[in-house]
This record gives structure tokens, sequence and C-alpha cells, in this order.
DNA sequence: AATGAATGAGAATTCATTCAT
DNA sequence: TATGAATGAATTCTCATTCAT
């Protein structure tokens, strides 16, 4: 019988291949560096991948979904934007502190002009954004002039954003507290209403 | 005598430079390619540069410089965050419209961890942004709850990600009207207040 | 399971980078010249050194030590200054016929002011030559004026040297006869008495 | 009217070109360090050698031809060999002490298989060796079976072995003392008796 | 299923040389 | 006479990818 695929190993080659894009840039990190930093064979990931470009395509496109659904899943279970904001920017800080790393690797790669999310991707995040600001346009949460772009800018992009700068330390500040978490929500808010 | 420098030459070569990287990434854009595509020989850039990588830092200097030139700029011109931020946005979405490769490649190479800014225009940043602050503070136009990040955010980094969304096309949109410039401004304005 | 490594192959790169390298000098035996001359791939010998001025390294390390072992060896098998340097020489002479590259690796490299011998090595010529000094001076076959370095010099460098002249054809000679070596033997025994 | 060669200007890049060769060989001696540290124009040195080739073989030609006037001169000076040998070896090291570089240079030229001495200097080495082995076996100073070779290495090459031995430290010493000549001389004078 | 030896195209960089001034 | 800007071939080294085992 043949051996069943060893799960926890492709999990391994994900996770470095994220640590390392993220300090060392898509070029930076190199197969070999990743295969050895997570003690699999260079051969490895060729057997899921097609190449190098596939893997960090999958991976972009996993860690964006996985951020999208908080967004979706909030949307499901209120309805009013302070509830679903104040939801969706409470998980994304609580994972940003449980795994910085994929924080990092959707802010760096949403970043670069060398990869595009799917279309099929781009529809959904267009969809949710407006799902969310007709539901505040209703409620009179979300002003009529803000755009789909900045809904969604307001409920993924900036928090990310912000949990960066404070992962690099760009205002000589690292790490967050309740306290900011807060004002990156009342800022939210504020912006879209 | 020998030869004068021929100053276009270098000019076409950070301007090549910018290009190829936002398109291709740091690593994507080989100094072969950019100089064929400069029309100037491989080993030039050499004489001004040490390496690729310390001409793409200048590059990254050179242009956020540009643009925190016009806020400091604005900030001495007029007192209320109101004429401020709107001459700011306005400017850099003139600018995002004459040179959208400068735009791109400031967006790109901010959010790379593999590039940081140097330290003193990490604390020229900081200190605009307080100034910045302090003033709408006094004014009422910036509530005191807002940071220094988040200024800095609404008066450079929004505007240049919301071009670069639509550079990107990322809602199926690409370029901008006057109505989304003033949209911005509002979405900024409002967001701070 | 990976493929067995061809030992062969690194034998050959070695072989061939001697080669070359007495050719035309360390600067003048490109890793490519070498590679396409042993029928390897460019990157194949970095899968072994760090970097070519290892592997040059590495080589005279090799080639010191074999010629250092005869002497060693030599020395342990008898008793007398006249038996040991007729082997020593002997030996030296029948390498340089069987391995005409070795022995020119080392004098080109020995004589280079960028190669310096390990530490480790030139403490080990060192105390050969201290040892072969005591003998001979006991045995009165060597006077007590001749310091290590002559000793050094007539039991290693200047075989060598003469093997080199010749084939340089610096005297309008090549190769050597029985007589030749002998010559040698006697010089040497000569200079040190 | 024409400015005049500056002469100094041309002996400074010969100097200069002499020490970054010893240092880093001649491949790791780049004109563009040559002439920077020489304080001369990249091309100046192209008006008066065809290229870096020319430039090292003519300076080696040259400080060949200065040592073997040393033994020319001494030769028609004295006419024992002990009288020759022991002015020939006073003024290498006088040399030596005085230029180490020259030394230094012709040491680690003259190893090089990449470098040749010109055929009319070889002869002339030939020339030399053979009148002076002559004149050495008709006074029963010089034994019979010497060689050519031999006579040679030990006018020149053993000395400025020796020296570069010391300046190389390979023994742990540098420098030398009158009585270290002394040793030389006796060591040269034994060899050939 | 997994390995890692081997490849070779392509990367960044250097440098001898040329030539307009 | 002398300069040094500019060149581009060649260099060392890296790395995604393949494939025999």
């Amino acid at each position: 019988m043949a051996r069943a695929i060893d799960t926890t190993k492709l999990e391994r080659v994900k996770e470095t291949a994220m640590e390392l894009i993220v300090d060392r840039g898509y070029g930076g990190a190199s197969i070999s560096m990743i295969a050895k930093k997570a003690a699999v064979a260079e051969g490895y990931l060729y057997r899921f991948y097609g190449s190098k470009l596939d893997l960090v395509n999958d991976l972009l496109f996993e860690q964006m979904k996985s951020l999208l659904e908080i967004i979706e899943d909030l949307f499901h279970r209120y309805d009013t934007i302070n509830e679903i904001l104040s939801g969706v920017i409470k998980e994304l800080f609580k994972r940003g502190e449980a795994n910085p790393t994929h924080v990092k690797f959707v802010y760096v790669l949403v970043h670069d002009y060398s990869f595009r999310l799917k279309e099929e991707q781009r529809n959904s995040i267009f969809e949710v954004s407006e799902r969310i600001k007709n539901l505040g346009v209703e409620n009179g949460e979300i002003r009529n002039s803000v755009s789909e772009e900045e809904v969604f800018i307001m409920f993924l992009m900036h928090p990310v954003q912000y949990m960066n700068f404070r992962f690099k330390g760009l205002f000589h500040k690292t790490g967050w507290e309740e306290k900011d978490i807060e004002n990156v929500i009342e800022f939210g808010l504020n912006a879209l209403k």
C-alpha cells in the first residue's frame, strides 16, 4: 500500500515559504532555503505545485480567502456596520497576534504588481464590499459617496496596514493594545460615516 | 579632458528601473533588462551606484522625499487640515496622472519588508504627521484619539493606495475623475475628524 | 532515493582546475572553463566548495599535504639524512613524472602572495624541518649554521623548482634522467653538510 | 610646445602596479586600482603600453634585467666564485631591504607559468650561468656535476626565495640580519663546491 | 512517495580597453 | 598630453527545476 501524503510536511513548507518571502522578498526566498528550513527535500514541493510561482499564488489565494471569510462570516451574523467592522477588526488583530506571518504575507503580496488575485477572488471582494456598503447606506452608517473600494480598504486593508506599520516599527511603536484596536475601529467607522 | 557626463542617461536608467521593478518586482527586474531598455551599457550604472540595492534604495528615498515635500510645502502655506489635505491629495493625483510609475514605485517598495526607509526619513515622516495632528487637534479638525500613523496614512498612504487600486483595476475601474478625488478628500477628512 | 554522487566527477574538476590554474594562473582559469573542460555543469562545484578560492585553497592544502607526507614517511623509515633526502627526492621526481600538474600546481601557488598555507600546515612544515635538522646535526650530516628554512628548501622546494625549470625549459632542457636526480641529491647533501 | 612626458608619473604607475600585483595577483590588481593608487587617469598607461599584459611583461623584464646585471657586473670585477657570490648575495639582500616590492615581484612572476621571460633574457641567463660555472670549475670552487641551472638557482633564485620566505613569515621569522646573509653565502658555496 | 544530485540559464558585478574632449 | 566617461564581454555564483533512484 502506498504511503499517505504527509500533510504536516506540506504545511511546514507553506509556512516556511511565507516566512521567508516576507523577510526576503519573493526573489530572495529560494526553494532550497525553504526546503532546508522546512526539513524537506528540494524536489518535494514540485509534487504539489508546478512551480515556485504556483506555490506563492496558491498561498496568497488561501490567505486572502481566509481573511475574506472573516468578513463574510460576520456579515451573516450581524446587521450593523458597527458590529461587523468591530468584529472584523478584532479578529484581524487576533490573527495578527497569533500568526503575524500570515498577515505580513498578505500585506506584502497584495501590494506587489507581480502578483494578482484571481478574477474569481476579485469578484468576491467586490461583492462583499458592495453588500456591506448597501447595508451601511440603508442603516445610515455609511455615506453614499463612499465607494466599494473604500469599504474594502477600511474593513481589510487599513487594519492590515496598521498592524504592519507596527510590525515594521515605522513610528517607533511595535505591537498594540486594546485601546489601539478600539481606535482603529473608531477610525474606520468615522471614515465611512 | 574626458567626455562630459550624459545626465539624461542616468535619468533614463532610473526611470526604467522604476518601471521594471513595478512591473516585475525587485528580483524580476534584472540589471541587464534595465540597461537594455534604457539603452545603456550593463556596467554603466555601477559608476553611480555600488549595487542594484543601492540604486533602488536611493530611488525610494528620492521618490518618498518628493512626496513628503508636497505635505511639508502645503503645511507651510495653509493653516487648516481641510486646505492642506485637499492640496496634498490633489497634488498626489496630479502626479499619479503625470508619473504613474513614480507613485506605483513608492507604493510597491513601501510595502516590501526587504526595503526600509532610512531612519532620517522615518523621523521626518513622524514629525510632519505630528505637526499636522497638533494643528488639527487645535483647530478641532482632528480627533485626539487619531494617532500620527493614521494621519500619515490618510495624507499619503491612502491616496496612493487608492490610485494603485485603480491602476491595478482591482475593482474593475481604472483611472479616476474629479469626483473621485473629492471623495478621497472627504473620506480622509471624515476619518480624522 | 536520489541519485548516487558521481565521485569521478569531482575528481575531474579538481584535476582540471589544477591544470588550468597552472597554465593560466588563478585569475586566468575561469570556473566556466574548468567546468567545460571537466565536462561538468558550471554550478556543480559549488555543491562542494563555497567559492573558487575555497576550491583552490583546498587543492593547495591537499597537494602540499601529500608532499609533506613523503618526508614524514621517509623520516620514520630511515635514520640518515643521506637516505631520507635520497628517498624524498627520488619520490618527488617520480611524482613529477606521473603527475606533473600536481607538482606544477604546488610550485605555482606556494610562490603566490595571495595564497597562504594554513597555520596548521605551516607549523607542520616547521616541525619536520626541525626534526630533520636535529637528526642531521647529531649525525654530522648537517652543519649547525643551516637553518630550518634551508632544510625545507633542499628537501622540497629545490627539487620542485628543479623539475619546474625543466617543465618550463628555462635552460632549454626538458625532462630529466637518472643522473639528474643523482645530481640533485648530491647538490642537496653538499648544501646542508 | 608640447608638454614633456612626466616620467615620475609613469614611474609611479610601474611601482604601484608591482605593489598591487604582488599583494593581489595579476588578476586581482585592476587597472583602475593601479591608476587610482598612482593618482593617474585610467587611460594613462595605454599611452605607453598596449595592454595590461604588456606592462607586466615589461616590468618583469626590467626587474629581472636589473638583477642579472648585478651578477654580470660582479663577474667582471672579481675572479673567484666566493667573491662573486658574496657580492651578489649581499647586493640582493640590500635591494630586498631597499625595495622589497621589486624582489617580491620577480619572485612571484618567475614562478608563474603564465609569464615567460623573453627568449633573449633566457639566453642571457644561460650564458652568465655557464660562464660562472666554467670559472668555478677551473678554480676548483664548483663541482663538475653541478648544472648551469643550479648555478643560477644558487646565485639568484635561492637568495630571492630566502628573502621571500622571510617576507611571508613562513617560518615565523621576518626580516634578516648580517648573520643570515653570511649563512646564505656559505650555503651557496657549499652547495656548488 | 520522496529524495537530493545535477543541471545550465541567468543573475549581479567587474574590468580592460576605447575615445571624445 | 592626459583625462575619465562609457562600454560590454567575461566572471563568479545562484537557483528553479528535473529525474534517476
